[in-house]
DNA sequence: GCTTACACTAAACAAACGTTTGATTGAGAT
DNA sequence: ATCTCAATCAAACGTTTGTTTAGTGTAAGC
């Protein structure tokens, strides 16, 4: 592995888990051995080497995340909400990456979604609002009729809310239901959720 | 208000919008009036301030939302689902605290639950935790009955997920759907969190 | 063999960081 | 009037910060 990619893998795993301000360029250089002018001279800058994490890396794991879930939908036109929010569940909750990768990838969002920097709203514009888009217009034609169209847009918001928290509050949540974050677990997780939230939406049981 | 008081007001509020390593000792100061040693002489350090931004200011106001809720469930002993769902986002989404103190207590909290500090241990024993308990007491009753006690907990964190999503993921959700955060749109959210979750827990259609 | 271009390094840079110091203030007690 | 003590201050402390500089090694082109 090139020095560039040391640095870009040790950079997303620390700045995911500490925040940007909270990671020094040494502290990366370091983990990464190298040196500390590395960084300047592959990115030019410290913001710059965050923007090439986020540019490349995260919008590169969106898109096999996105495309991960459109293969699970496979070609059905109008596929049943419960696949729908089933492929999303998995695609998001346990594929197709490492544990620590997928840790570090929500977090990263999630930091953006609170308090985005300058190069989210590209990101936003270019690869999460064409997802949403179609993710609503299949789930639409299933809610209740008679609710505005901003008001279907928080359906579609709660789902990812339980998805979100789910990956993100992993240390609260084993701490109040005492349970760890195994392959087990997250099964039961995505089972949740699916069956959570398509009461939620269509009203039915959740089951066959 | 004293400088100790001015310190801590300031630093809270600078603590949540940027986190901890995004906050200079100066920047608080300078935005308090006073003197750069002044956090050192009341606190003891930097750690020190956010720990007792944390332990006091968190914890009152977890205290003041916890109250709030009982109040609005009042003295029945077994209140509806419904009431239960409603009080809890009213309680999380709207008051007592101007916009601004809610957005701070919220942002600090998800600090915390994503990467918990040695204070955060403290505050979940004794002021999270007691909570969660008496909460998961009065719905369980109202969950579906085969399933585990711990996929039941799921239920509660799955409304909690909403609450603080649609707490904090404030910019994202103005961008992809338009709405401002205002008095009528937080009505909005609420009666959504209310039916969402009202069927997603016991199945029915959420209205009476 | 000389040049060019690139990847990398040790050392130094000014600025910003959290913290400490020593002096000054002003109100209350003796 | 003198002493006391907590509060506040300007100034400086030693580190750590992101960044720059000047130099080294190396492989390819001519």
């Amino acid at each position: 592995m090139s020095t560039r990619e040391k640095i870009l893998n040790t950079a997303e795993a620390l700045f995911a888990e500490k925040g940007y301000e909270g990671v020094s360029v040494r502290d990366i250089t370091g983990k990464a051995g190298c040196n500390v002018a590395s960084v300047n001279y592959h990115f030019g800058s410290k913001k710059g080497l965050y923007r090439e994490v986020f540019l490349v890396k995260m919008a590169e794991r969106s898109r096999k995340l996105q495309s991960l879930f459109w293969k699970k939908i496979g070609d059905s036109a109008n596929p049943p909400p419960e696949q729908i929010i089933r492929s999303l569940s998995e695609a998001f909750l346990r594929s197709p990456f490492s544990e620590k990768e997928r840790m570090i990838h929500h977090k990263l969002m999630a930091r953006e979604a609170e308090r985005p920097s300058e190069v989210f709203d590209e990101f936003h514009k270019k690869v999460l609002m064409p997802f949403f888009r179609s993710l609503f217009l299949m789930l639409e034609p299933h809610m209740p009729r008679r609710i505005k169209r901003e008001q279907k847009m928080l359906y579609l918001m709660s789902i990812f809310a339980q998805i979100i928290h789910f990956n993100l509050a992993r240390t609260m949540i084993t701490k109040v239901t005492g349970q760890t974050y195994d392959e087990r677990y997250i099964d039961d997780l995505i089972e949740h959720i699916v069956r959570f939230s398509l009461k939620g939406i269509c009203g039915g049981d959740g089951r066959k």
